[in-house]
DNA sequence: GCAATAAATGAAACAAGGTTCACTGTTCGG
DNA sequence: CCGAACAGTGAACCTTGTTTCATTTATTGC
């Protein structure tokens, strides 16, 4: 034997694949998936073309590790709002406000995550990530129903809708070329934030609490 | 002088044209925008790839066209209920029950309109088709906004929200691989529906009105 | 039938991107 | 330092889909 793996040398391995990971959502978030393209996530990972196959077996493999990198924040984010202890109403406008506004602040982001053309393997992907969405409204809505606020029929099924719902106010702002909301989105969130708690049957008045720190589109 | 284009050319030309179209739309139903590729589609029109550029400057353009018929024809059905004489909410049901129950029973057709991986432009006239949903249902809830029957702070957001809402909520079972509504979507579209009447404060109950015989899926 | 013009053809060229691979440079243990 | 094994390279290649264009075929008015 006359090579061996050393340690210095899967470190050097792990950050070149990381430098090519970070590369690429560097090009997802200033132009979306489509300025993913092997040869420039190269050349910005400072590697060269042929590299990239070293480490990813193919483009799909690689966009879809930066998607479910850059998404599983945003559903950890979401997540950690649904599980405070704290009455569903609240929380569930928590969530579908926080979703909103960082969709906002993070326009280029949003747009690549939700609305974007894109091929298969990453619409696929994409399905799934709206499919947790719905997962955390369902067990807000649920929450809200035994403890008597909500009235629906159906909680997943509501949830699906209200995954679908709030997108679907936000893409047209959100269009990489809509200016629409570059001062202030509130009049349009505080208006998502309404349908949303009276499609569940809320009675009250939502909060208008905007976001905890660590709520904040950072980067 | 020894050629004139005749009305017998000039009508050849017109049955060509739409010919094309027709392959086009065919293929499109069969397997989505994916399959409308232009050589298959010139195959299918009994014409040669190149003649196919005589009729449309680009395959974009023929996908447009194709998409803009097809859809045409589902908005002008929508609009046609949205536009009887009767209560806001009889007509907001059925507006969405009709949009629900032709998308399951055309599931081929809905994804391709609604959820199909596509390129840029035909993500563009997809938006403009969600549009025309909005605008439809924003008439409805705005003269439920002025009978009474309806409550929401922003008629147009709530009537964009809906039109995200239910395609969301069909989506999983329009995929082409999906038969979770094989049988009867009866139990799906009944919770939209209700979901969407509750959504915009109505506070009586569904009909349930099933479709009359012009809105059935034909083709 | 003929000249003039248009329409149709389809093979070839082109474009754009992803992927491969023969080659070069590096790292390792002995 | 040597040879073995691995990592990196980037130009060539392949695939897929679109477009062009020289050539062929069809149509028209005279």
């Amino acid at each position: 034997m006359a090579y061996r793996r050393t340690e210095a040398v899967a470190q050097r391995l792990a950050e070149n694949r990381r430098r090519i990971i970070n590369a690429a959502r560097e090009l997802v978030l200033e132009g979306g998936f489509a300025s993913a393209q092997m040869a420039p996530v190269a050349e910005r990972a400072g590697l060269a073309t042929g590299t990239l196959y070293r480490y990813f077996s193919a483009k799909d493999e690689l966009c879809l590790q930066v998607f479910r990198e850059v998404s599983a924040r945003e559903m950890s984010i979401l997540n950690a709002i649904a599980s405070k202890t704290a009455p569903a109403p609240t929380r569930l406008e928590q969530v579908v406000r926080t979703f909103a506004t960082r969709a906002i602040r993070g326009r280029r982001l949003a747009y690549a995550l939700l609305a974007e053309p894109v091929d298969n393997a990453i619409a696929e992907e994409r399905w799934r990530f709206r499919r947790t969405h719905a997962d955390i409204f369902t067990r807000v809505i649920q929450d809200g129903l035994e403890e008597g606020s909500f009235e629906v029929a159906d909680a997943r099924l509501a949830a699906t809708c209200i995954a679908g719902a709030v997108p679907s106010a936000l893409i047209g702002p959100l269009a990489p070329e809509s200016h629409e909301l570059d001062g202030n989105g509130d009049h349009v969130i505080d208006a998502i934030v309404q349908f949303c708690l009276q499609a569940v049957g809320y009675q009250g008045k939502m909060t208008g609490q905007g976001l905890a720190k660590d709520q904040r589109v950072t980067a």
